[in-house]
DNA sequence: TCCGTATTGAAGCGGCCGCTACAGAACGAT
DNA sequence: ATCGTTCTGTAGCGGCCGCTTCAATACGGA
């Protein structure tokens, strides 16, 4: 095999491709992914673009895969606490939630999930992976509680729920978000006391 | 004017393919909109569908608005009961959200808050008016709480969020709903103790 | 220098989209 | 019977989509 030298390049090129797509979907949004635009404000062309992922949703999904990857790298920092409450977990959440840093993740993630229940390919298949991912890590976030064990779907379809409403009417959730992580803490409370 | 009694007969017509379509889209989702294949799921052409309503954008519209009457006459039957606590409330609607004759309705309205969240037309504006609508039904279904009012959006949040996940992973809110809606009702318990 | 592979551009294919132009059919009023 | 209005079928427009075909370029090794 004398391609040693060439995959590199091209495995370089295809990278540094989904890096800056990444960076792009994160900015403007999941909304405006046909092949000739995307390549047009990445300085490419559509005809690359297939070129080194194949097919659109090979790019998808290399582009979700790398904004999960950036994600992750920013979640460890917050990964090293000790476990909470359920009602602590979400108030964290949801307040990273309205950090700038974290916002297009959260607005990406849930137009994902929301395209995946629409049943669009390849978000489907992505959406499943995403929640795994996700139930297991607040799993490991969450103190164990033998009287009620709290559902890590529970905090996730909150936060999706609430991220869900305030891009569709920004402003509906202001007294949601507060209201529902002081509920969840009272809880807490209680099953601690 | 001589059309006094040629207009009835075109709304009438009109009415009878938005009640149809309603239909149809309650079975089958909001996913296969395209003007022909809806067209002809109802026995009639694109042509007419843009003949009777103008624009895809007034059919989308006009159909949604359709299913809104529908929801609201099954709703009634079920809001002529006493105020509740949040906690009911939210069991009492995830339990309303299984029932088979329910889901598609949940359905059709989560997937017109996800498709407003991307940011698409005419969603984006319907969704508006039904997320006013729904959080003023839910502020009417609650019993008022001086201490902790629970803002109607709380509600609307965690119903949305399950119903997405629910869509996008089937089954992977098979705990979290009784979770909620039971954390929640101990809460209630305190604020009413 | 010549060759072979990797890369890229230009053009285009077939398909679906919302929508329209045009022509005819149906039908009541005069 | 003629006209006018309402309704509907046919064909097509321009546009975007994912993707492909073909050809030209660049470049490294022999």
């Amino acid at each position: 095999m004398s391609d040693d030298s060439a995959a590199p390049d091209r495995l370089g090129r295809r990278n540094a491709l989904a890096d800056a797509a990444a960076e792009l979907v994160l900015r403007e949004g999941l909304g405006t992914m046909g092949l000739r635009g995307l390549a047009r404000r990445l300085g490419t062309s559509d005809r690359m673009l297939i070129y080194y992922f194949g097919s659109k949703d090979a790019l998808v999904t290399g582009i979700l895969a790398r904004i999960g990857e950036k994600l992750s790298v920013l979640l460890q920092a917050y990964s090293v606490g000790p476990p909470v409450s359920p009602g602590a977990f979400l108030g964290e959440v949801l307040a990273l939630g309205r950090d700038p840093v974290m916002m297009p993740f959260m607005r990406v993630w849930t137009d994902v999930i929301a395209r995946a229940a629409a049943g669009e390919a390849p978000y489907d298949t992505v959406a499943k992976a995403v929640v795994a991912d996700w139930t297991a890590w607040i799993g490991t976030r969450l103190i164990p509680d033998p009287d009620h064990p709290c559902p890590p779907a529970a905090l996730l379809s909150i936060v999706e729920g609430v991220t869900l409403l305030e891009m569709a009417c920004p402003g509906s959730t202001a007294a949601a978000g507060p209201w529902l992580a002081e509920a969840l803490a009272r809880v807490d409370g209680r099953t601690a006391g």
